[in-house]
RNA sequence: GGCUGCGUAGCAAAAUGGUUAUGCAUCGGUUUGCAAAACCGCGUACGCCGGUUCGAUUCCGGCCGCAGCCUCCA
């Protein structure tokens, strides 16, 4: 299979170190606020890579750090008058129950800066001793750019153009204005720990150099995270690991291209992110994750209620297929669809494609369902199984379209009373459950058998202001589901 | 200014040196009491200008436009 390497600048066909396994780190959330869309797509993106390599039989090792210190999460509960860790925490949990919703599988290993300050003292050590490193006048250790000849080799930077466009006010502990920390001399009343150095907090870079280098050891094979991690920090953990190990640190770099908003790119910074707490509260989770699976990783990717309207419908086109199908365990798969998905997700985990042999799939199996072919429930799982590579169609339909609640009545109703009431549907309460539904739904089969079309019309249409959809089929049942 | 990358039909989004992407929307048909869903049919798109080629959306060069990084950011 190839894959695109930043690196390289181009694809490459993918070969793990050791044959059958890889590891992949890859850059997660610093944790002082909620999870927005951009933070979405990393997690969604690298775990399709995690699902895919598992399916080709891979033996995976993934880890992806949390960042539970830094100056912002400082700030922020100093704002908030909290202890720093009771802020972390809080966005730790906030943040798998948003992985959970979107199918994003736990990686192996999760590992946080706070956990790793043994492992980061000593790398920062090492980087010391070998002249990589310096004290600075304010007490900081700094890494020397300078010294690491190949740096700005990931971002296609020299240091000579980096120093023309310099552009951050030169700190006079420093060195070298190109120069970062590694080591952060705590002030009085911040969260710190003892090192050789004195009391403090490790930088922002060091982190990830120290903690995917215990987790996978000095050189594995993938490296992930957003584009603009790029520089400087990839560029940076490469400086690190690479002067303190002496030997290659990543074979292959990943990056995921923006969630975008009106055509810029959704950060924190220009505040115009929607969280994923927020967006879920409208669009179903799984919608959410079509919708980052419908465009290429690397692709920019424009956010917006047209789009996420689309990606909904988009779906409910599978789901609409998968729609009264018996599954069978052990089922024969269709061949020619996996090989066709295959391909797609070997080209650089090219998931548009392969949703595209979805559709096709889809369209196939609604024939097979008209003509009831004997193949129906072979195409059926297959789709649910490529579905489940990419992490979406593993819900039951019934649950999909909203059919799955309660079954007893809530009201204590004669039918005389529910033919009254379903004459003028706009006084049923909203959100009505399941039990109430198949009996308006009945109450209408029998307008349609006497044929009062007019009553039958009136059911539904109130059922739909209500977001239910009533479809008659051939064989003269109704079924229906919620929008 | 330096360094990346992008520009595809109404919208979204892939592949590709000559042959169907796909989804949504629209239109026509089948089906339906009418709908919905489903099925069938319909789209000659590839920023502009040159070059290479028998042939370019696809390769090369220039131009224009957009985005990102160069400062914390996924």
């Amino acid at each position: 299979m190839k894959i695109y390497n930043t690196l390289t600048r181009k694809k490459e066909v993918f070969q793990p170190r050791v044959p059958g396994k890889i590891g992949m780190y890859v850059c997660g959330m610093t944790v002082y606020d909620y999870c927005h869309i951009g933070h979405a797509r990393v997690m969604v993106v690298f775990d399709t890579v995690a699902r895919y390599f598992r399916h080709k039989g891979y033996e995976l090792t993934y880890v992806r750090n949390i960042t539970d210190i830094d100056d912002k999460i400082i700030n922020r509960a100093n704002e908030n008058g909290e202890e720093f860790t009771a802020l972390t925490q809080r966005f730790i949990d906030a943040m798998h129950e948003d992985e959970r919703a979107l199918s994003v599988l736990p990686p192996d290993v999760e590992p946080k800066a706070t956990q790793s300050i043994p492992a980061i003292i000593a790398m920062i050590a090492t980087l010391i001793n070998k002249g990589l490193a310096y004290v600075g006048t304010n007490g900081d250790v700094f890494y020397s750019v300078s010294k690491f000849t190949s740096y700005g080799k990931l971002s296609g930077k020299n240091l000579a153009d980096l120093q023309a466009g310099e552009r951050v006010d030169v700190d006079q502990a420093k060195q070298d204005p190109l120069d970062f920390v590694l080591w952060k001399m705590a002030k009085p009343g911040e969260p710190s720990w003892n090192s050789p150095w004195g009391q403090g907090r490790p930088g922002w870079h060091i982190e990830c150099s120290a903690m995917s280098t215990c987790c996978l050891g000095n050189h594995f094979d993938i490296h992930g995270g957003g584009m603009d991690l790029q520089f400087p920090h990839h560029e940076n953990e490469i400086a690190q690991s690479e002067g303190a190990t002496g030997e290659t640190f990543v074979n292959v770099w990943m990056h995921n291209g923006f969630v975008r908003v009106d055509n810029e790119k959704m950060s924190k910074s220009l505040g115009n992110f929607f969280t994923l707490k927020d967006v879920r509260v409208k669009y179903k989770p799984e919608v959410i994750r079509f919708f980052i699976l419908q465009s290429h990783y690397r692709s920019p990717l424009n956010y917006s209620d047209q789009q996420l309207n689309e990606a909904k419908t988009a779906l409910e086109r599978l789901y609409t297929a998968l729609d009264d199908v018996l599954f069978l365990e052990d089922s024969e798969q269709i061949v020619e669809y996996q090989e066709r998905f295959n391909e797609a997700m070997n080209d650089d985990f090219n998931t548009p494609v392969a949703i595209s042999v979805l559709f096709d799939l889809a369209t196939e199996l609604n024939i097979a369902k008209t003509n009831k072919s004997q193949n129906i429930i072979e195409l059926a799982s297959t789709l649910r199984n490529l579905g489940d590579l990419l992490g979406i169609l593993q819900l039951d339909s019934n649950s999909w379209f909203g059919r799955n609640d309660r079954l007893e009545s809530s009201y204590e109703m004669t039918d005389e009373d529910w033919n009254e009431l379903a004459k003028d549907i706009s006084k049923v309460p909203k959100d009505l459950p399941f039990y109430e539904i198949e009996k308006l739904k009945q109450i209408r089969l029998d307008a349609k058998r006497s044929k009062n079309w007019a009553l039958a019309d009136q059911i539904r249409d109130e059922l739909k202001q209500q977001g239910i959809i009533l479809e008659d089929r051939p064989d003269g049942t109704t079924s229906w589901r919620r929008e």
